[in-house]
DNA sequence: GCTTTATTTTAGTGTTGACTTAATTACGAT
DNA sequence: ATCGTAATTAAGTCAACACTAAAATAAAGC
């Protein structure tokens, strides 16, 4: 999971923003920043190595797309989570109903 | 979005995953790691500041517990990415159908 | 009041990583 | 062949940050 430490760069995180609407050549990535093609170079480097995008060689060109791969490592990682948050948050439920059933009990025998 | 950055780092995405199965005192999440308990504290400040994480005070004992909201913006960034992402397979499949289709009937004058 | 327990804050250090410039690779065009 | 374009790799610099030890805060128990 060094997907999150991919995508805790900014630059990186708008790159894959940028790639989810469409395609592009590095060239027209580096566009969209400030800093210098090496430093884009380097991120895409840095999101290929981490599945999060891939290229296509097409002359000098090298066309950059979305690795849907390294998105579903993260999802899974997060929905991993989320399945103990929510198992849990159901065993404190059932325990409350328990609860609250052997009140009622109790209450039916301090009447009694 | 500094959550990525903050879950970047293996012991806090540890910390996430221990509160994940259960609330927990500080001491106790210290017991889990190899780290002296300042180190696991600082982590801990940083995952309430990135509301990953939140804290309820029981005399000196700091209760710490899974915090959704730190979690719901993650989901939602990923969910944006997706969005767009589909949008565009969606246009592309439909762009390929239509071209069938003129295809079909490019066919069909060829042969009348 | 003083000690112990639980945790945080402060101060200082070493490492990692994002950036830049310069050099390199690779391809197409003339 | 050589020139120009597209992109990457290499080398070096600076800031951010995870860590530690030491000090500070805070509440309980005797």
């Amino acid at each position: 999971m060094q997907t999150f430490s991919v995508l805790a760069d900014h630059t990186r995180r708008r790159i894959v923003e940028l790639l989810a609407t469409g395609d592009m050549v590095a060239g027209d990535i580096h566009s969209h920043f400030r800093v210098t093609g090496p430093a884009v170079s380097q991120h895409l480097k840095v999101l290929r190595d981490a599945k999060l995008v891939r290229v296509k060689v097409d002359a000098q060109r090298r066309v950059y797309s979305l690795d849907p791969r390294g998105l579903d490592e993260l999802e899974a990682w997060l929905g991993n989570i989320r399945k103990f948050w929510n198992q849990r948050l159901d065993a404190l439920e059932r325990a409350l109903v328990a609860d609250k059933k052997a009140d009622a009990h109790a209450t039916k025998k301090r009447k009694s």
